[in-house]
DNA sequence: GTAGTGACTTGGAAAGTCCAACCTATTGGC
DNA sequence: GCCAATAGGTTGGACTTTCCAAGTCACTAC
């Protein structure tokens, strides 16, 4: 079990509680493309260990912010995708995209590329 | 020295990447209100421990984020205050102040409570 | 000079993360 | 039925980060 828990009653030290774990909000910004299959996630988030993925994906369920649905045939896969308490999180995935964006960067992206980020990522 | 880095050619996580660790946002949200001297941070943010107060701040320090600057008498004190950069991350702190807010707490505050995390914390 | 801040540093234990390998089911040929 | 592939994980061990308590060093007040 993660022990994080920083302070009860201030806010944004709740809102790191629920997502302020290394890979947390990556995994919230691949879900809010809409709904993804475990190994596609694996594939989309270079570095993430399948055991933190898994783990990750079970504490985000448990908080209500993820959802586990099974698709019937012929899929025949399971999928994750955000509850609506879970796709509330846009705003700071959107808020972070653009602090990280256009100014942080080395390779710095064109135009075109950038308007591709903010419109994917946000 | 973190060892973190997601992906750098993904917005968010470059910018997880920077202030993405443990404490790292909940110091920023601190000196969004102003300058603060290291022991009042330390007061501010129950549960950090020394070691990863002075760690975090000399992270921010080398990305630029966070300044560090000595007053002189008589205060004769070492306080650290959000650069330009770092205080643009309000938005971010907003936005995870707004999510964690009101739907979150067992401890329903009273709407005067909740005014005042919004304006302190935002 | 001794007591008390302020701003850290250090050492060791605990917790979290990474990596590679393994496991169980189901599907799809042949 | 048999073999390989894919999906969705679990497990063990090394490595890294965090926690906690204690100690250091500089400065001021008395």
């Amino acid at each position: 079990m993660p022990r994080r828990s920083y302070d009860q009653y201030c806010a944004v030290a709740r809102a790191l509680d629920a997502v302020g774990e290394r890979w947390s909000l990556l995994i919230v910004r691949e879900l809010l493309g809409g709904p993804r299959r475990y190994t596609d996630l694996h594939a989309d988030l270079p570095g993430v260990s399948t055991d933190i993925l898994a783990t990750r994906l079970k504490q985000l369920e448990g908080e209500g912010l993820v959802e586990r649905r099974r698709l019937e045939r012929p899929a025949n896969a399971t999928v994750y995708e955000l509850t609506p308490r879970g796709a509330e999180l846009r705003p700071v995935v959107e808020a972070l995209a653009h602090w990280g964006g256009p100014d942080l960067g080395e390779p710095r992206p064109t135009d075109a590329v950038r308007e591709h980020w903010y419109t994917t990522t946000a």
